[in-house]
RNA sequence: GGUGUGGUAGUUCAGUUUGGUUAGAAUAUCGGCCUGUCACGCCGAGGGUCGCGGGUUCAAGUCCCGUCCACACCGCCA
């Protein structure tokens, strides 16, 4: 037997008490007369001492432990006579008699700590070093406890969690699929899943009313801090339910998982938002609903009075931030740096300084008096000692440029306390969005999302107007998850392809095994996904997934600990029937 | 595909604006001293392809061109 007791397990009570542990070397603290070392295992950190007068033998063999060297001692559990109180064995010490080293280590390329001097790159390297750090191992735990926790309350609601295939095939729309190829089918290919979203349909066909799953998905496109080529959904769907059916379950697993991990109680029902709404209000259809400073239109107060910037826009609007009249010219420049970057694409800003003493000074005051100005402050319901921020131009591009604005200010005054958790459903989003290029229309959200049936004569006459059956959960800005009533139909389904743009035969070679299921009696049905690793990364307090992420992919989706993707080996591409083209030079 | 930031000791960074002596700091490592430390302390030492290639110059970490890599973002992500 290696160890009688982990490293995080002895406690007062445990004095005298014989033990032996196994684990890694922390550090070590040579006094010369004595040497204290911390030893460490998942579990946490016991001190083991070691004393000149008692062995000194065996104190000599301790002062030569380098960190993370892997060991197995026994000794005696001993109060300790100086406590610390910052760990929980802090109050025991082992007063080892014996040890074996059970693996040297050479000196880690970075500190094995919370607050660690590795960079991200070199974390990623070596990963299996980054994973010893107890921050990185609360992360996982965490994770490991929001998955349990994901799978008793649904299991509790009579899901039932069922496996889909990894290996499928690669459909249109959509990302881009991850394709592998096939040995015993040259020349052809599966696609790794983008979602199970074929399969649970086909799962409530069968007649499962309720289906989940925590399953890996798969999306070859560019990634981003909150985005890998390979991610964890909580996937789920359900027979004879409308679009209340599946928010009410899914807000009673959110409020479940807010107050069972991180301990926040939230009563009341998550707000409800109108995608048309979001867009009004806040400039993007997933709102950080933790602070106000919403959206407002002023083109109306401020067209036809000669400022040429106004009357050529589209739209004008503004937002108010509280309390920050006094802004320097310094801070309002580094405002107006930060919406003219190119990712933000604002032309200039506007600001208004409400000031304390009731008087308004903007940099357009050569076109508006003092009027017009306090006009604006009314319409935005500010008080003196605010700003008022303002861009104007093309609607859809002013409105995303307002909401990043609106985000920095959040950032810059502190809103953003991510120990808040501000949740909401964003509904009615379109069900079709046109594309310039391909001039042609996609499904906003998938090809078998239901239309609201009050709008579905519009699919001929307009179809960009058609309202969707379909939601987002958001919180704090981040889309956690998306779900939609699912067309059970076959001939709608038939319909929404040729909406789109597929040919009958198309459609048919495509999705005929869905729609040929839809033949034989498919009940109306809906469902949901929920991105795990954002929810975890969520509740961690993280703006990054990769650190809830045991092995994740960097920015170019390379893993640089196993040096992946890869070549592979001449004889398999044979086998394959693939050939490389060389890239051109 | 694009925009931005960065790449200097094992590691994290300073130095680059304005080219000029032997490229610094912290930390890690190694050696010495130290019997109650817990981020131990004190003394000392070693450690550099300034990402890579080219150019300008008497002289390049520093200026110019190219390139690679990392990170953040835009496009993209039903």
């Amino acid at each position: 037997m290696y160890r009688t007791h982990t490293c995080g397990q002895l406690k007062i009570e445990d004095v005298d008490k014989m033990v032996s542990l196994a684990g890694w070397v922390q550090r070590s603290r040579d006094l010369g007369g004595m040497t204290f070392i911390d030893l460490r295992d998942r579990y946490g950190i016991t001190q083991l001492v070691f004393n000149m007068e008692t062995d000194s033998a065996l104190c000599e063999k301790a002062r030569k432990l380098g960190r993370e060297f892997v060991i197995r001692i026994s000794g005696k559990v001993a109060e300790r006579s100086n406590k610390n109180l910052k760990i929980p064995t802090g109050e025991i010490e082992i007063i080892c008699n014996k040890f074996d080293i059970l693996n040297a280590s050479e000196v880690p390329p970075f500190t094995i700590e919370d607050e660690t001097d590795g960079g991200d790159e070199l974390r990623m390297k070596y990963r299996y070093l980054d994973l010893r750090r107890s921050v990185m191992k609360k992360n996982l735990e965490l994770r490991h406890r929001m998955a349990q926790e994901v799978r008793n309350y649904l299991s509790k609601q009579n899901f039932l969690e069922i496996e889909t295939p990894v290996l499928i095939k690669s459909t249109p729309e959509g990302a881009r699929d991850f394709v592998v190829p096939s040995r015993m089918n040259p020349g052809q290919f599966y696609a790794l899943p983008q979602s199970p979203q074929t399969f649970k349909q086909l799962l409530m066909v069968a007649g499962y009313d309720r289906y989940f799953q925590i399953v890996k998905c798969f999306r070859d496109e560019d990634l981003r801090a909150d985005r890998q080529p390979e991610f964890t959904q909580i996937d789920c769907e359900m027979a004879f339910v409308e679009q209340d059916d599946i928010l009410d379950t899914f807000e009673g697993l959110t409020k479940n998982m807010l107050s069972n991990i991180k301990g926040v109680e939230i009563t009341e029902a998550f707000p409800r938002m109108s995608y048309s709404e979001a867009l009004e209000n806040y400039g993007n259809d997933k709102p950080d609903i933790r602070f106000e400073m919403t959206l407002h239109e002023i083109s109306g107060l401020v067209k036809g009075k000669g400022f040429e910037v106004f009357d050529s826009a589209e739209y004008v609007g503004a937002i108010c931030a509280e309390s920050c009249s006094e802004y320097s010219r310094k801070q309002v420049d580094a405002l107006t740096d930060f919406v003219k970057k190119p990712q933000i694409g604002a032309k200039g800003l506007v600001y208004v300084k409400c000031n304390p003493d009731g008087s308004y000074k903007s940099s357009v005051d050569k076109f508006f008096d003092q009027d017009a100005l306090a006009g604006w402050a009314s319409e935005l319901g500010a008080k003196p000692g605010d700003l008022l921020l303002v861009l104007a131009g093309d609607k859809s591009r002013t409105l995303s440029a307002l909401s990043e604005l609106r985000l920095e200010m959040g950032r810059t005054l502190g809103l953003m306390d991510k120990t808040i958790f501000a949740p909401l459903w964003v509904v009615d989003f379109p069900l079709l969005e046109w594309d310039e290029d391909s001039r042609r229309f996609y499904a906003m959200h998938h090809p078998f999302t239901s239309p609201r049936p009050e709008d579905i004569e519009l699919l001929d006459s307009d179809p960009g107007k058609v309202r969707a059956n379909a939601y987002d959960l958001v919180i704090n800005g981040v889309e956690i998850g998306g779900g939609s009533i699912r067309i059970h139909d076959k001939a709608l389904q038939q319909k929404m392809f040729k909406t789109l743009g597929f040919a009958p035969e198309e459609a048919e070679a495509q999705f005929g095994f869905l729609m040929n299921a839809f033949r034989f009696g498919a009940p109306p049905h809906g469902g949901i996904a929920f991105g795990f690793d954002r929810l975890v990364s969520l509740f961690a307090g993280l703006d990054s997934i990769r650190d809830v992420i045991a092995f994740p992919k960097n920015n170019s989706g390379r893993d640089v600990m196993i040096d992946s993707p890869a070549k592979i080996e001449e004889e398999l591409l044979k086998e394959l029937r693939l050939r490389i083209e060389q890239a051109k030079a």
